[in-house]
DNA sequence: TAATTCGCCCCGCACG
DNA sequence: CGTGCGGGGCGAA
């Protein structure tokens, strides 16, 4: 029943009776055993336990045994202030109140200002008296830092945890596994990192075990469950759970596939196994509710970790509340509801849905393969599958069809996780491990939320204060101004492309270019526009702020050492390896790296980031213009034509390989940031435009940037032409052979162009395709097209449409010009308009090859009309 | 709860 | 009716 990822899918049922939610978790690890002593476990969250007023570490063996293992260091909840102790012991809300431990000297560095600063630290019994009441410690006191730490955060921190690593029990105490380098390995490590500060060596050792250290195979399975409706396209309510659940599949790691079905009076067809279900799959008739969700209940509870796609807001809690309006208590249902999550009670649950919708996720770590969010579409880009095709409604089904959608559902989630040797998982434990978070926040965080949490467990481990946002204020002046209008600063600049065909194009790009400024430039919160004289003529050129020559930046530092890790060792062994195994590893953890060096410049310039500096933003990007400005003038110098460029890359025309040499040398001398071939082509064909254009590799492969033909939303038809263009060009070796293909193009873009004119055509060919990205009341201010299209989708088939959806629309003639393609007919499809996106597509291309494509019409027209005359 | 800017296209809408 | 601007979507980096 997940369908669509997103909420508001289907029709809304009447307004639910708001149902009180509880807040907390609900959840204790009381009931867990220590781990033997001796045995590996990972862990895999840092919890709080409310009633104990501990934190405690919950872990998890190969076998799928969970564990709990509570904090034996009496840490406690705190903050920092600047009012001295015994002053804060004055303030009555906090020493009257019960919470309230103690208040103490600590001594932290200020980064900002240089200095080694007493601070008063404040500690509490309980996390909400530091703050998330009203008259929490924080909200008592003039000025606080750190007040707003998560306390499992806070924990994790402070005791040098780190979540997804391997951990063992030895002498009642937990430790971190035995995982000592190799003299071999030690010694390539030092070789990589010779040159570098010695603090920058000591901390590249401490981070270094935690890529390396292999992940484990984790006890699992896949959850789907199918709920009645008595109406088609109705989405039951979860949190209202009217309607019963009919069935329950899962899908575990180990292989069992399991289906708990309702016997139900309207029954199609007799009980048993049905020839759609896999032959292994275990199906359960069940007579009555409570006995199903009972059954499925303990068939979770098998598996440590429940998967799940949308879990969070659908299947989950309208499990739970299911359960309870047809009478199981709150202890017998193993799922805790929050807000805006569901938890399995002793155990895990990831919704998958929000792990790749998370766009670095979809970007970095999946090359941006699928684009929409539906079980469906990840399944078709990454599985090479699709659903089950499922009959309009689902009422139609037999019983045996049900289980056999239901259980399918279940296994494509589990298999989003297998595929690739567990690469899902692999890179889940990376991710947790560099974030310093645990599993369950890593799915539900993004980007910003791993950073702010890898970068506060740096200051915490070099014992720096974190500052507040308000402290970097000064930090965050901005002197650029923004091409685009609303933007906060300036970014990157593009070379005007040389228009026309070139062939023996060299792409030189500087990789991880923003990360590596921000390395190799010392970028930093505290180091720009540090308070030293003796900086200032340290300059960022074309802005006026300068870099501290004294002070090794943290954040700077921060993304350095991860940028190193994957340039230097994890992308060369994926290279190197040969054993296929340690490929894939090698490979899993360059990407992991990845996501998090390509989001750190991003989430310097968002407001919503703690450690927000625009300043530092602007400074990289102002770098980079430097950079590749100086390099295109260097290549010019050199007299190799530059045809274009975008951020960090030139395309150079016929250099030679020493010229090549050279420049990468210079590059690397001046600049002090690597410049390398990143791609050779036969020839590239280059529009008017930025940002658009064509090459051909060596191979034959063409790869398409920009253009109108590759994008989502352009008709089907008119894309199949454009790569049908693209087919011609990809043959063509050399200059010579360009004319034969001119007249293959002409003969091609002629053709469809009459198809199009003669309507010969199906309405899926000619329909646009555009996602909704708002709720559709959204538009206000215009209402563009696809918006039109889904409002007389939704008064005519009285189904609601919501973000995420995408909408297929085509170009009527009449009216307001568009309609629902499923409401649309060949007939009065608007030809003309068609015509033009032929056009707008193909012109792209066909300028840069000199084709006319008014001639190719117009010459069509002619032919045409002498035929039939 | 949320990574950034640059660039292009189509369209809707207000203004002259 | 033409023109210019901004909303909206999608892509490159």
């Amino acid at each position: 029943m997940e369908e669509l990822g997103h909420e508001d899918v289907g029709e809304a049922e009447e307004a639910p009776e708001e149902r009180e939610v509880p807040e907390e978790t609900g959840r204790t690890g009381e009931s867990l055993p220590l781990p033997p002593e001796g045995k590996k476990v990972y862990l895999i969250s840092v919890e709080y336990d409310a009633a104990k007023k501990k934190a405690y570490l919950k872990l998890l063996d190969e076998d799928g045994h969970v564990y709990a293992y509570y904090d034996r260091s009496n840490h406690k909840p705190y903050l920092i202030t600047d009012v001295p102790p015994d002053k804060v012991k004055e303030i009555p809300g906090i020493a009257k109140s019960r919470d309230f431990i103690d208040a103490v000297r600590v001594k932290k560095y200020n980064a900002l200002t240089g200095e080694n600063v007493v601070l008063t630290k404040v500690l509490a019994s309980d996390p909400l008296a530091i703050g998330g009441k009203p008259n929490s410690f924080r909200e008592l006191l003039p000025r606080v830092w750190e007040a707003k730490i998560r306390y499992t955060s806070c924990y994790t921190y402070d005791q040098r945890l780190f979540p997804g690593m391997p951990y063992m029990l030895y002498d009642g105490r937990l430790n971190p596994y035995p995982n000592d380098l190799t003299s071999e390995e030690e010694k390539e490590l030092r070789a990589i990192f010779q040159g570098e500060k010695e603090e920058y060596v000591r901390e590249a050792f401490t981070y270094f075990p935690l890529l390396i250290s292999s992940t484990p195979s984790v006890k699992r399975a896949g959850l789907d469950i199918e709920v009645y409706t008595p109406r088609e396209n109705l989405m039951p309510n979860p949190t209202e759970a009217r309607f019963p659940v009919i069935s329950v599949a899962l899908a575990g790691s180990d292989g069992r596939k399991m289906v708990f079905l309702l016997e139900r009076s309207e029954q199609e067809m007799p009980r048993g196994q049905s020839p759609d279900l896999p032959s292994d799959a275990h199906v359960e008739m069940v007579s009555t509710e409570p006995e199903l969700l009972r059954k499925a209940f303990a068939a979770m509870e098998e598996y440590p970790l429940i998967l799940t796609f949308n879990g969070d807001n659908f299947d989950l809690p309208y499990l739970y509340n299911r359960a309870r309006s047809v009478g199981l208590r709150h202890e017998e249902i193993p799922i805790s509801l929050a807000r805006e999550q569901a938890y399995v009670i002793n155990g895990w649950h990831v919704d998958l849905y929000k792990l790749f919708k998370n766009a670095a996720i979809q970007v970095y770590a999946f090359g941006d393969i699928y684009k929409g969010f539906t079980l469906d579409e990840i399944t078709k880009a990454l599985l090479n599958k699709g659903k089950i095709e499922v009959p309009p409604a689902l009422h139609g089904l037999t019983s045996g069809q049900l289980a056999a959608y239901n259980l399918n559902d279940a296994e494509i989630t589990l298999e989003l996780t297998t595929f690739q040797n567990e690469l899902v998982m692999k890179l889940l434990f990376l991710i947790m491990r560099i974030s310093r978070l645990s599993m369950e926040e890593v799915v539900r965080l993004g980007i910003s939320g791993w950073t702010r949490s890898a970068i506060y467990a740096a200051h915490r481990e070099k014992n720096y204060l974190i500052p507040n946002q308000g402290d970097l204020a000064s930090k965050g002046q901005v002197q650029s101004k923004a091409t685009i209008k609303g933007k906060k600063f300036q970014g990157a600049i593009v070379i005007k492309p040389r228009t026309g065909i070139y062939f023996d194009v060299f792409v030189m790009d500087f990789g991880s270019l923003y990360p590596s400024i921000i390395k190799e430039y010392n970028l930093s919160y505290e180091t720009i526009d540090c308070p030293h004289p003796q900086c200032r003529n340290n300059v960022i050129p074309g802005t006026s702020h300068w870099v501290c020559t004294i002070w090794q930046g943290i954040f700077s530092t921060y993304v350095g050492l991860i940028r190193d890790f994957r340039l230097k060792w994890f992308k060369k062994k994926a290279k190197e390896a040969k054993d296929p195994e340690s490929k894939v590893w090698y490979d899993v953890v360059q990407r992991a790296l990845k996501v998090f060096i390509n989001a750190s410049y991003g989430v310097l310039g968002a407001e919503t980031f703690p450690l927000y500096t625009p300043s530092v933003a602007e400074a990289t990007t102002a770098m980079g213009r430097y950079a590749i400005n100086q390099t295109s003038a260097k290549a010019q110098a050199m007299g190799i034509a530059v045809l274009y460029g975008d951020t960090d890359s030139v395309f150079l025309h016929r250099p030679a390989q020493k010229q090549l040499d050279e420049l990468s040398e210079w590059a690397e001398k001046t600049l002090r940031i690597g410049l390398d071939v990143d791609k050779v082509y036969r020839y590239v064909v280059f529009s008017e435009l930025k940002k658009n254009y064509l090459g051909v590799t060596p191979s034959g492969q063409v790869d398409v940037k920009g253009l109108l033909g590759k994008k989502r939303n352009t008709p089907e038809i008119v894309k199949n032409a454009f790569n049908e263009i693209l087919r011609v060009l990809a043959n063509v070796k050399d200059e010579k052979q360009f004319e034969a293909a001119k007249q293959e193009i002409k003969s091609i873009v002629k053709e469809v162009y009459q198809r199009i004119q003669k309507k010969q055509f199906t309405l899926d060919e000619v329909s646009f395709n555009v996602m909704l990205n708002k709720h559709l009341d959204t538009y206000t201010k215009t209402t563009p097209q696809h918006v039109k299209a889904a409002r007389m989708y939704e008064t005519a088939m009285g189904k609601s449409l919501g973000p995420g959806e995408v909408i297929s629309f085509v170009k009527v003639r009449g009216g307001t010009g568009v309609k629902p393609t499923a409401l649309a007919t060949v007939d009065e499809v608007d030809v003309e308009k068609y015509v033009e996106s032929l056009r707008t597509t193909l012109e792209q291309v066909l300028n840069a090859l000199d084709i006319r494509f008014d001639e190719i019409i117009g010459v069509t027209d002619l032919s045409s009309f002498m035929q039939f005359s």
